[in-house]
This record gives structure tokens, sequence and C-alpha cells, in this order.
RNA sequence: GGCGCGAUGGCAGAGUGGUUAUGCAGCGGCCUGCAAAGCCGUGUACAUCGGUUCGAUUCCGGUUCGCGCCUCCA
């Protein structure tokens, strides 16, 4: 049985959906504004796995990832390269899907844009204001008054009192409470029309919170099983989001809250403010995405995962030998056997709070069987089980011959064969200085040649 | 300052109250014309100090160090 860390209570529980056999889960996404980098790349492939093993399982899912199209940064973004917002956000959402495809994210079921929502979000608010947990500030702002909110600070596990918001930053001076937040930003003059809805509380823009508790209700709603997204938006974009949609609906808003660790760079985290981040794209100039896939993979979803160049080749490595196995014995076209011994560990492994490391491990094991054994069954456990994960799909060649950067090198590839067609006929003429020659040479450019019984295959060092 | 998380072999990274994680790197062997790949073998690993226990890396407490959140952030 399937068992979540479930950051509400910081256990592992055991996993029961509102409805048998149905799982409805959202997950915070981007703000379109920038190029992803490796955090984000960490959300997207996280998820990405949860929401196959929950299919793999047999769940029947409804798997929801918002976009912001809205706010702040991103106005400031589109004025400063003088473009309008949707140019702007069209832009990086693209960019999003090319970078998320190119990592083996399956699509959500529903991708919504906050401006689709602006509705939605108003008579959120409407209801909010209704029950008294909402009000409009002196600057005519709409803040939700979070001393309302019995439970506030429960996810983040911190009291009122102990959050204390003076103590690092000064407080805007409209707000009743120094933690109340904006659901309805009241419309500046200097900023476009784009920007601009109007609303029962004045022309005004919404505040970030209110539309995963907009969106994700009209989606999946008013309760549901699993929400997910980056620690960092554990407090406060989650506890707020709790407040807002079981203060608006007075019951509970989600089951189950998950959290992935940060990606790191020199054991700091990676991020926009630290100016220490990697995009995906520029990582991908480098590194097979496939290997990026990996490397997130082979940690734990809650571990801080540590970047560079080093853990990367490691991980190149290791997947290498993956791969290896898959070239050197043909898998069998049959599915998965999920009553044989590894499947069954991985299995465990995976409901054990999606433990991806152990399932890795698994799949290390097969390949060792299979290079052992030749087993053509063995070796489509581990073609199968690796595909769970969204890896080992390919043909082996592909992974194994495949440049990082750009089109596939058919002409090199063509080069690199005549190369091994002339070392085959010097060392049938016993002329092994030639074929150590050749050899040598390819091996300057990157490519290691392998002698088998079927003749001699190639791969990139 | 408050709250929380973590410290595993050369590196990465799981896990467990008593028996092999796994991968990379290294070393020895087999295979090979030689290699490569693969296979076999190979590492007194669990921050530190106490406590509980027949027995702790694993449970409890202290200490040290690192990280995160408390502010936009995946």
């Amino acid at each position: 049985m399937l068992h979540i860390h479930n950051t509400l209570t910081r256990r592992k529980e055991a996993f029961v959906p509102i409805d048998p056999g149905k799982v409805r889960m959202y997950v915070c996404g981007m703000t379109v504004y920038d190029y992803c980098h490796l955090g984000h790349a960490r959300v997207m492939v996280v998820f990405d796995l949860v929401a196959r093993w929950l299919r793999a399982s047999g769940f029947k899912l409804t798997y929801v990832r918002n976009i912001t199209d809205i706010d702040d940064k991103i106005i400031r973004r589109a004025g400063e390269r003088g473009e309008s917002i949707r140019t702007l956000t069209d832009r990086f959402i693209a960019a999003m899907h090319e970078d998320a495809d190119a990592l083996g994210v399956l699509r959500p079921d529903h991708e919504p844009r906050a401006t689709e929502y602006v509705t939605q979000m108003q008579s959120l608010i409407g209801r909010l204001r209704e029950k008294g947990l909402a009000y409009v500030a002196g600057n005519r702002d709409v803040c939700y008054s979070v001393r309302k909110f019995d439970s506030y600070g429960r996810l983040s596990g911190k009291s009122l009192d102990e959050l204390r918001a003076g103590e690092r930053v000064e407080v805007a001076g409209d707000k009743q409470d120094p933690l109340d937040f904006v659901l309805w930003k009241h419309a500046r003059t200097d900023e476009p029309d784009e920007v601009k809805w109007a609303s029962p509380w004045g022309t005004g823009r919404p505040g970030w919170h209110i539309e995963c508790s907009a969106m994700s209700s009209d989606l999946l709603g008013e309760r549901f099983d699993i929400h997910g997204g980056g620690q960092d938006l554990q407090f406060p974009h989650h506890e707020n989001e709790i407040a807002q949609s079981e203060g608006a609906h007075g019951h509970t808003f989600v089951n189950y809250w998950m959290h992935n660790g940060f990606v790191r760079v020199d054991d700091e985290k990676m991020s926009k403010s630290l100016g220490n981040f990697f995009t995906i794209r520029d990582v991908l100039k480098r590194f097979d995405p496939e290997v990026v896939r990996f490397f997130i993979l082979r940690a734990h979803y809650r571990s801080p995962l540590n970047y560079s160049d080093a853990h990367l080749e490691d991980a190149r490595q290791a997947l290498t030998r993956l791969y290896t196995a898959l070239r050197n014995v043909e898998p069998s076209d049959a599915g998965i056997d999920w009553d044989e011994p590894h499947a069954v560990r991985f299995r465990a492994a995976m409901d054990d709070d999606f433990n991806t490391a152990e399932a890795v491990a698994v799949l290390f094991e097969l390949a060792n069987e299979a290079n052992r054994t030749g087993s053509a069954a063995t070796a489509a456990q581990l073609k199968g089980l690796g595909g769970v994960l969204g890896l080992l799909a390919r043909e082996p060649a592909s992974f194994l011959q495949g440049r990082i950067a750009g089109e596939p090198d058919e002409e090199g590839g063509v080069a690199i064969e005549a190369m091994i067609e002339r070392r085959a006929l010097a060392k049938k003429s016993k002329d092994y200085a030639e074929a150590d020659r050749i050899r040598a040479q390819l091996l300057a450019s990157g490519v290691v040649l392998e002698d088998t019984p079927q003749g001699t295959v190639w791969r990139r060092a």
C-alpha cells in the first residue's frame, strides 16, 4: 500500500483517496517570466514521477499544474522588455514546455493560467468577505485576516506569534496584522491596462495566493487528495492557500501535502535571488536530458540535491551502465511481471513515499542479472521498470552514441563506421598495430570501441 | 532571535536495533591479440559525547557543524 509523507503531520501516512480508485492532485507550477532552472526541473520531474506511479498503481488520476502568468515580476519584466504581458508569458510557457518535454515530463491533465481564472478568484474573495475573513485595507487592497483563521500556521508548524513578521522585514502599514496577505491588489496608475480587472472592490488584479485556491477548487473540487510544490512554498504560499480555501469553504482543503527538497549549489539553495541558478537549457547543452532526469530521480525527492558537473557526470556513467545492459541483452517485449522479486522490491520502494533511490538500485540489480544470465525476460523487467520512472525508453544506441548538443550526428556516425570497417580488416590480417592506431584515434575524439562476438560496437566516452 | 531538517565508506546516495544497499572511482582476477564492456572478488562507513538494550549507524538526550523557513522564490 502506498504511503506518503504528509507535510501537515510530518509523518508517512497510508494513502487513502477521497474517491476510491481516483486521485486528484494539484501542484504549484511556474511563474513564467524567465527560463526554468534546475529547481523547477526537480518539481516537474518529481511530480511527474508521482503522477506516473499513481497511474501505474491503478489510480485514475487528474493532475493539475498551474501557471502563474500575472504577478509583480512579470509586469516588471514585460515593462523592461517593452513587450506585452501576454507575449512575454506565452514565450516562457513555450520554453517551459520545451524543457519539460526534454526531461520526459508528461503534460499534466490541466495547466490553468491564472489570468483565465480571475472570475473564480473574485467569487472566492467575495465569500471570504462575506465570512468576515477579508477586509479592505487603507490602501484599498483587499487583505486576508490571518488572526481570524484558527489553524493558521499549522502546515508550517508555526504559531502566529512565532512567525513574528516584523522580525526581519518592515511591514506595510495598511494591514491589520503584519502576516495578513493581499487577496486583491488595487490598480496602480503606472501599470498597463492588461493587468487591470474590474471587481466589486475596484479595478485591480489578484494577489498571488488566491489563484491556486481558485483554480484547484474549480478543476478538482473544494477538497482533493494531494497538493504539491517546492519546499519554499510551504510558507507562506501553501499556508495561505489553506486559509483561503478552508476559510471560504468551511472544511478540509487537501488531505496530503507533499514538498520536494531544494536543488543546491555548493550546499546553498539554488534560487533566483541568490543568482546561483542554472537553467535547464544551459545544463542540457552539456548533458543528455535523460541524465538530468536520472540525476534527480537517484535521490529521494525530499532530500537536498547538490548540483555539480561532477555529479551529473557520475549520473551519466551510471545511466550508461543501465543502457549498456540493454544493449548487451535484447529485452523481450513482455510487459512488467509484477510478481517477479525485483519488481516486488521496486513496488515496495515506490510505495514507501516514492523512494526512487531504492527503486533505481533495483534497476542496477536487474542490469547485473541481465548481464550475467543474458535473460531477455530480465532485460524486459529492467526496461519496463525503468519506463515506470520515465527512463530507459530509448534505443540503447541513441543514448550511448548520442551527442549532447545538436542533432544526431549522422555523418560522424558514418565516418566512425568506416573506421571500424578498416580496423576490422587490419585485425583480420593480424595488423594489430594498425587496428590499435585506429582505436586510439577514435578514442582521442571521444569514441570508445568495444569488440563483441557480434562485431565491434561504439559509444561516446 | 524563533521554528524545523540533516550529519553514512574517496565521491554520490538509500536503509536498518544484531546478517550485501546501489552507482561512480580504486585494487586483484576472469574474459580479450591488446583493450573496452561484462562477470567474480575486494572497503574495520555510519559527526561527537552520554543513556536505554544482551546488542545501536539505526531509539532517547546533550554537544558540534551544515542547511532551510520566518521576505518574492520550485
